[in-house]
DNA sequence: TAAGTCATGTAAAAAGTTACATGATTCT
DNA sequence: AGAATCATGTAACTTTTTACATGACTTA
C-alpha cells in the first residue's frame, strides 16, 4: 500500500468520497500536507477497491453527470489504524529554498532581499489562512477538539503543526532578508573563495560543514 | 535544467568534486535540503557536461580507483547565480507523519503517544548535531558570516533554516504526546463519527475545515 | 457565447528509489 | 577472512507531474 493509499483512506475514513470530491480535498484540508492530482487518485482507488480497502456505488444525478461514490471497507479501516502508529519511512527533506540560500553569496543582494521578503509575505499568508481555520475550530469544536477520538482533535493538531511550520518558516525569511539589507552596503570580501583554506578539518563524509 | 542540477552547481561553485564527492555531500550538508542517490547524480553530471555547465578531468590515483574531478564553467556559474533569486516552483509539502496525525482518532492512543515522543527524541537529536555545527561555525568563522559574498554565510543562514524546522517540529510532536498521555484515560465519545452534523458548513471546495 | 464546474479516465514524461554490476584497496 | 571504503556506472521500478481526451450543464 501507498502513502497516498492512506491518504485517501484517512478521507473515506471521515466520510464517504467520489474521486472528484477527493480530488478537491488534496487540493486544501489534506492537501496541506499530502496532495495528488485526479490523474494519480483514479487509479489509486482502482488498486484500493482491488485490494479490498474500499468498495463503490455509482450514484445517478439529474443536471450533473453520475459519479462513483467510494466508501471505506472494515478492512480498509484496520490498515488504517494500524497504519498510524507505525514510524514514518524517513523521506529526505527537499526544500528549494534553502536549497537557493547554499549559494545565495554569489547573487545579486537586491534581487536576493526582495526573494526573501516575497517568501516571507508568501508563508505570513498561509499563516493567516491557518490560523483563520484555528479560530472557527476553537469557536465552533472546542468540546470535539479535547476528544482524543474525534476527528476534530485530528484536524486540530495537523493543523497547528501547519501553523507551526508557516510561523518559523515566515520568521527565517524575514531573518534572512534582514541580514541582507542590514549588510547590503557594508563590507566585501574579494569575490569567490574557492579551495579550502587550511583550518578547515579534513572531510570524513559525515559531520563536516558548510 | 533541473533542480538537482542547480544543488550540484551550487556544490561545485564551492570547490572541485568528484561524483563520489558529491554523493557524500548529499548524504550529510547540502543533503539536508536537497539529497540525491549516486544513481541520480552521475547521469546529471553527464548532462551538466553536455549542455556547457561542467567539465571535468581524470585524476589518477595510486592506491585507489582514477576519479573524474568536475569543475564548474563560467556559462555553469552565471546559470546558478540567475537561478538564486527567482522565485521558487511551488513544491507540494508531503509530511507523512502529519497526514498520520490526521487519522490519529482512529489509533490506538498508547501506541500513538509512543510514535510522537519517539519522533520528538529524532528531531531532538537532529536539532542538536544543527547546533553543534552553528557553535562551529560561530567560533571558528564569526567573520565570514558577516559576509554576504562568503559562502560562510549561505551555509549558516540554511543552517538556521535547518535549526528551526528541527525544533519547531520536535516542539509539535511534544505537544501531540503530551495531548495524547494527558486525555488517554479521560472521557471517551461513542466510537466513530460518519456523515457530517448539520452545523457544518457544505464543501465550497476550498475554504472548509476539518 | 465563452468560461467555469462537475465528472472520470488514459498516456507520456520526469523525478526519484532500489537493485544490479564490477573491482581494487584498506581496515578490523 | 570478511566488511567497509573508494569509484563509476546501468537497469528496473515507483511516484509524481503534465498533457490529452470527452461531455453535459451552469454562470457571467
Amino acid at each position: 500500500m501507498t502513502t497516498l493509499g492512506y491518504a485517501i483512506l484517512g478521507l473515506l475514513s471521515r466520510e464517504d468520497l467520489s474521486g472528484y470530491d477527493l480530488k478537491r480535498r488534496m487540493a486544501g484540508r489534506v492537501g496541506y500536507f499530502w496532495s495528488a492530482r485526479h490523474s494519480q487518485i483514479y487509479p489509486e482507488l482502482a488498486r484500493l477497491e482491488n485490494g479490498g480497502y474500499v468498495t463503490h456505488s455509482v450514484v445517478e444525478q439529474k443536471e450533473r453527470p453520475d459519479k462513483k461514490v467510494y466508501e471505506i471497507t472494515a478492512q480498509g479501516l484496520d490498515d488504517l489504524k494500524e497504519w498510524v502508529t507505525q514510524p514514518p519511512v524517513p523521506r529526505p527533506t527537499r526544500d528549494e529554498l534553502t536549497l537557493k540560500t547554499y549559494s545565495v553569496w554569489l547573487a545579486d543582494k537586491e534581487e536576493a532581499a526582495r526573494l526573501f521578503r516575497e517568501e516571507q509575505l508568501r508563508h505570513e499568508e498561509q499563516l493567516a489562512h491557518y490560523e483563520e481555520l484555528q479560530a472557527w475550530m476553537e469557536s465552533r469544536h472546542s468540546q470535539e477538539l479535547r476528544s482524543l477520538d474525534s476527528p476534530w482533535f485530528a484536524s486540530y493538531a495537523s493543523l497547528r503543526r501547519g501553523i507551526g511550520y508557516e510561523k518559523e518558516y515566515a520568521g527565517w525569511c524575514r531573518w534572512v532578508a534582514d541580514s541582507i539589507e542590514r549588510v547590503e552596503s557594508g563590507p566585501h570580501s574579494s569575490g569567490r573563495i574557492r579551495a579550502h583554506s587550511t583550518t578547515e578539518p579534513e572531510d570524513d563524509g559525515a559531520t563536516q560543514v558548510p
